[in-house]
DNA sequence: TTCAGTATACTGTATAGACAACCTTATACA
DNA sequence: TGTATAAGGTTGTCTATACAGTATACTGAA
């Protein structure tokens, strides 16, 4: 990809890439700050940035005097990640696959448009995707996307990449807006989902905006039985939480 | 209270303070870096820090050659903070009342005990509480207190500060885990939240750290059709989604 | 008036050096 | 053997300085 990072987020990525290949486990050591600084040729303020930040975010424990390690697991909040439902089932070692039950263009109704942030009558796209574990429907994603924003959405072959990650490589994501609801699904959820009407689902409804603008907005839709929403956060330093 | 924090935190909680009590309104400037060397007496790097994190956090937005300025919302998650029920339904402008159903003190069984990552026959608290938003239950609240680190828990009046604040302000928490599933009632939650057995609900589990301990688990459990959790959240820089 | 160039302020990054606090280990001493 | 002490590595913080990139305001010329 490209090499323009600054180097406090080079050196992150190149820890970040250690621990997720495996290469380095769950509670062994990262480099020093010392040793980063010899291996990379950079400052120690830069290797501590780096380390810091990701300390931050729930990687790395640090202790001092002693050193920094992997943390067991990832104090962050796949709530609010925009996870690839992909990479998550085959980090799990099971089987991924999916299948597409709608795809079309649309033009926004007033609620859409709303949404939206936009006028009504502008293009969009509309998808349904069921997203398998094993071969058991897991995720049901009712997906509406701008379509002057990513006009080749539709032409994707979304059992090959799915939206999410389509969507994250066409355009950055400033911002992400998630309501949580447990709902009994509807009818065509039953049947998407396999699932019998007295079953509950988590509804996980998502906006993401690009540039100031609404990307697209999905509503995705799990069965109890069968996923959770799990975060683990680690708070930094003081103050943050309610006073 | 004390002042033994680090220069860039003493920044941090000033900025945080003026902002919380509404001294810098929303869209407002925040001083410069430069600004914030000469008030206090500190390098640039320092107030760099301060700001940087703050940003990092939610509170600012920063603008390359414009300046720093107070975030209209803050884009905190409330999924992941540890929101006082009773302060949140106030703000709302409705009238907030509790009821406690249970409070007794038990020994761990060998489930609790894992969650509390302690030993059976360990000492805890147990109550349950049912918060009311304008009379209408919203929130039923089932939860574990270690008794070794909070004695006087049991002792508390619940209907004049919530379980969630009187914890707060005996103990810093370090580290939360939450867990969000979509499950029916049991009948003892139909009773007690006034809800019907075909009424979804969402359970929010949630342990709480101080210093490495489990200080509390709880499940927060609230009916589908009064309560949804919501969190809006702006990305920092790059690299804190998924690659 | 309009446009182009310039100066200024602000953030973003990076460096080199310094001191403090903490932990572990090895060493010397009783 | 047991206990201080010293040394070295590690994180945490802070300073002073530097340069780059961006946005805004000003100034002077066409």
């Amino acid at each position: 990809m490209t090499e323009a990072l600054p180097l406090y987020a080079k050196v992150k990525d190149h820890i970040l890439g250690q621990i997720r290949a495996g290469v380095w486990a769950a509670g062994s050591r990262v480099p020093s700050e010392n040793q980063l600084v010899e291996t990379f040729g950079i400052s120690r303020m830069t290797a501590n940035r780096a380390l810091r930040e990701l300390n931050a975010e729930g990687f790395v424990d640090r202790v001092p005097g002693v050193g920094t390690f992997v943390r067991d697991r990832p104090a962050r909040s796949s709530l609010l990640e925009l996870r690839n439902i992909a990479e998550e089932i085959a980090q799990r070692g099971h089987r991924y696959s999916s299948r597409v039950a709608s795809r079309r263009e649309i033009t926004a109704n007033p609620a859409l448009a709303e949404d939206f942030e936009a006028r009504p009558l502008d293009r969009l796209f509309h998808i349904v995707v069921v997203h398998e574990e094993n071969g058991v429907p897991v995720q049901l994603e009712d997906r509406h996307v701008n379509a002057t924003l990513v006009p080749d959405f539709l032409a994707q072959d979304f059992t090959a990449v799915t939206p999410t990650a389509y969507l994250l490589a066409a355009l950055p994501v400033d911002e992400l807006e998630h309501t949580v609801e447990a709902a009994l699904p509807t009818p065509e959820q039953q049947r998407l989902l396999h699932v019998g009407p007295l079953e509950p689902c988590l509804a996980l409804h998502r906006r993401s905006w690009s540039r100031g603008q609404v990307v697209t907005v999905a509503t995705l839709t799990y069965p109890a039985s069968r996923y959770a929403l799990y975060s683990r956060y680690k708070t930094s330093a003081s103050g943050t939480l309610s006073e």
